[in-house]
DNA sequence: CAGCCGTGGCA
DNA sequence: TTGCCAAGGCT
């Protein structure tokens, strides 16, 4: 089995109390009664249709790397319609890449995207790796998609770490209000000794996330509608977060503004710009404007011209199509 | 590891 | 209105 084992007695009457025999903490969710919840409340999200492929999967998890659902959905149909496959992503032109992320955000991601569909192309014949230490070794690639995408598209018995899952693990588990610090080898073990042995692994986590995302939420979470029977959090009250709140991450006035907004003109010209053109969207401070062109530059999103013009990195590399 | 990297919606 | 937050990754 596990490295659960059952002890006696009844936790407020709801059930076998089960102690992970590596930790102190109760091990409050129940795989069957998770799994059950999910297969009736699952959102129908474009990417969970049967005949996605892996590589439309990584697709999706890089666009919802710090994006919200309702905010992919649109650009990732428009994408993978497009660009179907590692290769035909790889043969287009970044800076048509970078025009199909749009608003996004991060565009980082987009290159990062472009540049993962090039290696998978070249290196691992079109295919999507399956082995979570080798999805590692791809451009934007990390913990949380290395395992998302072992999960998701190939069904792996993995532990798959996000926000929503830190959430759901602090409260339901060690009954505390949000999650602490992120701590990549103390979390994945938390979700690794959750994880039920057999074939319902994958849907597990997959449900779990769901439950983070749309019920066990950070706001307000609706724990009149919550399927778990048994969670810590609720069992002590609902106490409030302990330490001080995550400070906040502000934008406005800050550089990832100023770049936003140069990479908006960007993206709408077919041609390069003008230098004039791109001062004129951040003119409170000039050094401050230059320094993020610099960054853009920097960060090969934006390449200029031999005439001191300034586009999107890559223009005009398309192989067609 | 703390800080940085976009954008928009909602409480 | 404004701060918080959203399927993170990289340096």
């Amino acid at each position: 089995m596990s490295a659960f084992h059952a002890v006696t007695g009844l936790l407020f009457g709801m059930g076998p109390i089960l102690h992970c025999a590596r930790c102190e903490y109760v091990v409050s969710i129940s795989p069957p009664e998770l799994v059950d919840w999910y297969a009736q409340a699952r959102r129908d999200l474009p990417w969970r249709d049967p005949d996605v492929t892996a590589w439309q999967i990584l697709v999706s998890e890089f666009m919802l790397q710090q994006t919200p659902v309702a905010r992919v959905a649109p650009i990732w149909l428009d994408w993978v319609a497009r660009w179907p496959t590692p290769s035909a992503t790889a043969a287009a032109g970044a800076a048509d890449v970078l025009r199909a992320w749009g608003k996004l955000g991060y565009p980082r991601r987009a290159k990062r995207l472009h540049e993962c569909a090039l290696v998978i192309a070249s290196d691992h014949g079109d295919v999507v790796p399956d082995d979570v230490e080798v999805l590692l070794t791809l451009p934007g690639v990390g913990a949380y998609t290395a395992r998302a995408v072992a999960c998701f598209a190939y069904q792996k018995r993995v532990p798959v770490v996000d926000t929503n899952v830190r959430r759901v693990v602090a409260r339901a588990v060690h009954g505390l209000a949000d999650a602490g610090n992120p701590s990549a080898t103390r979390d994945l073990a938390d979700v690794e000794a959750l994880l039920p042995e057999n074939a319902t692994a994958a849907t597990f986590s997959a449900a779990l996330m769901e439950l983070g995302a749309t019920v066990c939420t950070a706001r307000s979470p609706k724990c009149g509608i919550c399927p778990l029977s048994v969670c810590a959090w609720r069992a002590a009250g609902y106490p409030a977060s302990n330490g001080p709140a995550r400070k906040a991450q502000g934008y406005a006035g800050t550089d990832r503004q100023v770049r936003g907004r140069l990479m908006d003109v960007l993206r709408a010209s077919s041609t390069p710009v003008e230098r004039a053109a791109l001062d004129v969207v951040w003119l409170r401070d000039p050094a401050q404007r230059d320094r993020a062109l610099d960054s853009l530059l920097v960060d090969g999103l934006v390449e200029q011209t031999a005439d001191g013009r300034f586009a999107l990195a890559g223009e005009g590399d398309d192989a067609g199509a």
